[in-house]
RNA sequence: AAAGCAGACCUAUCUUAUCGCUUUUAAAAAAUUAUUUUAUUUUACAUUGUAUGAAAGAUAAGUUUUAAAAGAGGAAAGUCCGGACACCAUAGAGUAGCACAGCGGAUAACAUCCGUCCAAUGUAAAUUGAGGACCAGUGCAACAGAAAGCAAGUACAGUUCGGCUGUAGUGAAACCAGGUAAACUCUGUGCGGUGCAAUGUCAUGUACAUUAGAGUUUGAGGGUAACUCGCCCGAUUCUAAGGGGUAGGCAGAUCGAUUCUAAGAGUAAUUUUAGAACUAGAUAAAUGAUAAGACUCUACUAAGAGAACAGAAUCCGGCUUAUUGGUCUGCUUUUUUU
């Protein structure tokens, strides 16, 4: 698991995000909001989003955006140790006001933490 | 020097380091898919000359890695005008309707821009302007007045004795004209509609709902964002082509009424010629994060902040609205000095 976060990591299929918003699961830690599902074929895809009822202004939604993709990219090598994944999910800030960086990005890795985790309990089960 | 007017340009800073995103180009790597063999080789089969299959080769596409280059705005915004481009007879013709409006010019076009006249405001630089036509017709007009039309008429004078002419009185205007077109109207010019989620194409691939052409029959009824004409749609047979959906890929899509420089034409908007340059192309949507330093501001030790409005979405020309800090140019007025 490296640092990139290129094309093929993001979620983009209209399909998938369709069933995502009807039949995912959501973990939440304030301020964000995580929605999965578990898909047949090996993909670890993401994406992320900032409603826009909180922020007016597109200059703030892509900022916010920014930020919260650099802070998965960088947790997520510590996160996700094994290789083979088949989930996709999205990130929703829930926030009223922008977070600096340092803020989001330990907020994002006890979220992913806490997903790994309960993915494992799962299997378990 | 102060106050003001007009215009142009820059602006989420700069440097270094470490990670990261998108596009393009180049190189390398494996394995995959497609095409090709009329002009490559080998082999199988059948035959003695060609057809078919397989493998190799070649070409193309995508994948990964590395390197290099480029990567948000003056408004990218509002979607208010004007175009380019695309499709549709719901597209044609006439009427209606809408927009514009001194005069002249620029332009692909415009409600934009330039020049100029007039009017208003200002000491001035300048700014603003719904500035065509009431000798085509219809309407409207406070107060005063007999009367601002469809009905009349006061006083005096003249008289060719006809309510024919003049004067007085009211008023901005009085017997046939004037005012008003941010009144109807008229004149001139322009305007079909819908928008890149337009539209074309490739792959997968199921079913006959679709489309095109031709023949036969019938023209009832229906459709068409104002109306009339027109136009289109029907049933059946044959032939040919492939549709829908997956909001899949590619094209459309960024080289263009482009940008910069020089010279010429023009008061100017603009334009001609020559030379040079490619300057974002994403699609659940790239242009980012961290650290150190510089600089600026608040503070004047420390410490904090990186500014206002704001993020390309088919592309251009404008307009409008939002707005931080700064640089420069031209001009006006007042005061001082010479």
């Amino acid at each position: 698991m490296n640092n990139t976060l290129g094309k093929k990591e993001r979620l983009k299929s209209q399909k998938l995000i369709g069933r995502l918003f009807e039949e995912g699961t959501s973990i939440k830690i304030f301020p964000f909001r995580l929605i999965y599902i578990v898909t047949e074929k090996p993909l670890l895809q993401s994406s992320f989003s900032v409603p826009k009822r909180n922020f007016k202004k597109a200059v703030d939604r892509n900022r916010i955006k920014r930020l919260i993709k650099e802070a998965y990219r960088l947790e997520k090598k510590n996160a996700f140790k094994t290789t083979s994944y088949n989930c996709v999910f999205m990130i929703t800030f829930l926030g009223k006001k922008a977070p600096t960086f340092s803020e989001a990005q330990k907020k994002i890795g006890e979220l992913l933490k806490l997903f790994i985790e309960r993915q494992k309990r799962k299997e378990n089960e």
